[in-house]
DNA sequence: AGCACGCCGACT
DNA sequence: GTCGGCGTGCTC
């Protein structure tokens, strides 16, 4: 007998090893082995059982697992999930499933049988120290031991995944487009009516300390120890719980980040995503996958009720939500709420100018007693220092690049040379004082504040301060009068009312690169909108004229024309992109990589796709990226091959090129 | 990924 | 004259 495993190793294909008939009863489809791997062991998930003398191939060493912990359903999911983003299998499992020592590390062994071993419970790993697990695993086949976990003193055994109770699936299958009231009243009313039947809920949220601390409370106020978490945020021994809990029992809702997707639920009746269009919901390391897709396809293969929710839409989502029949509900939220009366717009003729303006603003706000958040689209102290009177960015005197401000050291540090030089008030050119930063980020207005307005009391919430600041936040409570300035993490403070929302420069957004910018910006402002729930927003711009934010607030509206305009240029959710990168140490290693996976695509006819390639140099590599355009099926044939590559891997969807 | 084999620079 | 850098290839 024959078995092909499949290991976490970026490579494409599969690993056959003979099967020795004394462990081949306790060898299955899906279950994880230990194998033989050039000098050292592997863990390896068996992906077919097949005939045949296997001359030459090494030998499987031992099962590791009493009874497979993949169920069909999940094995189905990783099937799609690893051809859809074009990842190994291996390293699809090794994502999808907890590690084994979790799972065991809370096991007990208790002994059933007449057997000359008296009847009593020992931990796990100790017995398979003392016995083998070979032995361990033939105890328990035959029946004479049993497991059962320490956490919830359930039996631990092959657990039998059901479709949860069918409800009116067709209706409860939504994208549901509103604000975060609204949304968090509908996800009650649901989750109440599958829970009375025993239903579980996987709710997906896009983090666990903001989003999810929200809703965790939200849940935990009206069904208390009913709610569990599952997610790298939390400890061990807590995520185990939902492990085992969710495998075997119903009536829980099991909150979640975006692995909780391949979380084996019994009685799953329905999935709840939040915030669907979250970036946080993309997985870059490794596989390279979407949780809020994967979520929809486990929905569509399980005929389980789906409930998208977010406070913007998502071109690729919605489209994807009328292909396969899901409802799509969009009340335009924003259009009908009070602050698009109140919309006010500030034009400037320079950063210095807006500055001032926003300053005085929030200053005067403050003072009136009302709450102010300042969104500002970058993050950095500024992007780079212009001279008015040379009318461009201030030039370095070595090699004509552009200088920034280091704002540790207080130095002009070039972006292109690395050259640096004391800080002057003038421009090292032309010697004019007049001089300023060309953009603003948050940090310039939070200390442009904090200096000229020492009283006030000010908060800078960017994606790395968030987490130490949440907590003053909520403790301060909403009766005291604050300022925050940040970026795009503000959307992550639900629930957090400022009078007054400021945006400075946001603009700015729509110079993001990419297909998606426009999309990204509209995510962007209503997602700040939803958190902040202002009843006022003021636009300040850097030029004159500026640009209108109300059709970013027509919800309907906007996605309808950003999918006409897809359709048109033949982009995503129309066709797919793939990134295909090759990367290596030195130039020329990525060169050679880059030839290597020309001739691939070559071979297998797939230059009418091709659509460019790009560098892609961080530090320590160096790196191609080569962009192909297509049908969704179209680097089936060439998978393998690419991964067969040193260096190459493959990412689908990818929002930023 | 991770590990071994293989070919070019600074050391006792 | 060697040790060791990393580029390349391969893993049942």
């Amino acid at each position: 007998m024959i078995a092909d495993v499949v290991l976490p190793i970026p490579v494409g294909k599969y690993f056959s090893y003979t099967v020795p008939v004394e462990i081949a009863p306790y060898v299955s489809l899906w279950s994880r082995v230990r194998v033989p791997f050039r000098q050292r062991d592997a863990t390896g998930i068996v992906t077919a059982i097949r005939e045949g003398d296997g001359t030459g191939l090494k030998a499987i060493l031992e099962p590791l697992e009493f009874f497979p912990l993949v169920d069909p359903e999940l094995a189905a999911l990783a099937d799609w999930a690893s051809s859809f983003y074009l990842t190994p299998k291996g390293l699809v499992m090794k994502y999808a499933l907890p590690p084994l020592r979790d799972i065991e590390r809370y096991l007990v062994v208790e002994t059933t049988g007449e057997g000359p071993s008296a009847a009593g419970s020992a931990l796990l790993n100790k017995t398979i120290k003392r016995l083998g697990r070979l032995r361990l695993v033939q105890l328990f086949r035959q029946g004479s031991i049993s497991l059962r976990d320490d956490i919830t003193h359930r039996k631990f055994t092959a657990a039998h995944p059901m479709a949860g109770p069918s409800g009116d699936n067709q209706t409860e299958r939504t994208v549901f487009i509103d604000s975060v009231g609204h949304r968090l009243e509908r996800y009650i009313t649901l989750i109440g009516k599958h829970i009375d039947d025993n239903g579980n809920i996987l709710f997906l949220l896009p983090d666990h300390y903001a989003a999810g601390a929200y809703f965790t409370e939200k849940m935990k106020a009206i069904y208390g120890d009913r709610v569990l978490w599952f997610s790298s945020g939390v400890p061990v021994k807590q995520r185990m719980e939902t492990y085992f809990r969710a495998r075997q029992e119903g009536g829980y809702i099991i909150l979640g980040n975006k692995n909780s997707v391949f979380l084996p639920v019994h009685n799953l009746s329905l999935i709840i995503a939040e915030r669907y269009d979250d970036d946080e919901y993309r997985n870059e390391e490794s596989f390279k996958f979407n949780a809020i897709r994967t979520a929809i396809e486990r929905a569509r293969s399980g005929g389980i009720p789906i409930v998208l929710g977010g406070a913007a839409c998502c071109a690729n989502i919605i489209w994807h939500a009328r292909e396969n029949g899901i409802a799509i509900q969009c009340n335009d939220w924003m259009a009908g709420s009070n602050f698009t009366n109140t919309i006010k717009t500030v034009g400037s003729r320079s950063p210095g100018e807006l500055l001032d303006r926003l300053c005085t603003d929030i200053i005067e706000t403050v003072h009136r007693g009302d709450n102010t958040a300042v969104y500002v689209p970058r993050k950095e102290y500024g992007s780079y220092l212009k001279c008015y009177v040379c009318r461009g960015p201030l030039a370095c005197t070595k090699c004509g690049g552009h200088f920034d401000y280091d704002r540790d050291k207080d130095t002009l540090h070039c972006t292109a040379c690395d050259a640096e030089r004391p800080y002057m008030d003038a421009c090292p050119n032309c010697g004019s004082n007049m001089i300023g930063f060309a953009r603003i980020g948050a940090s310039f207005v939070y200390d442009h504040l904090s200096r000229t307005a020492p009283g006030l009391n000010v908060t800078l919430i960017t994606g790395d301060s968030l987490k130490e600041e949440l907590p003053a936040l909520r403790k301060k409570g909403p009766h005291r009068t604050q300022c925050l300035v940040g970026t795009r993490a503000l959307s992550k403070l639900y629930g957090y009312h400022v009078d007054k929302l400021i945006l400075a420069d946001w603009e700015e957004l729509r110079k993001m690169s990419g297909f998606r910018s426009e999309e990204k910006t509209h995510q962007i402002i209503a997602n700040l909108i939803d958190a902040l729930t202002p009843d006022e927003i003021v636009c300040y711009s850097r030029s004159r004229k500026s640009a209108d934010l109300v059709p970013y607030l027509k919800t309907t509206a906007f996605y309808e024309n950003e999918l006409r305009k897809r359709k048109e240029a033949d982009f995503p959710p129309f066709t797919r992109i793939f990134l295909v990168e090759a990367r290596a140490k030195t130039q020329g290693a990525a060169d050679r990589a880059l030839a290597k996976v020309k001739t691939v695509l070559s071979d297998n006819d797939l230059d009418p796709f091709l659509f460019g390639t790009i560098p892609h140099n961080k530090p320590p590599f160096h790196s191609w990226k080569t962009v192909l355009k297509g049908p969704k099926d179209l680097l089936d044939s060439a998978f393998t091959d690419l991964y067969n590559i040193a260096g190459v891997e493959i990412e689908a969807d990818s929002p930023n090129f």
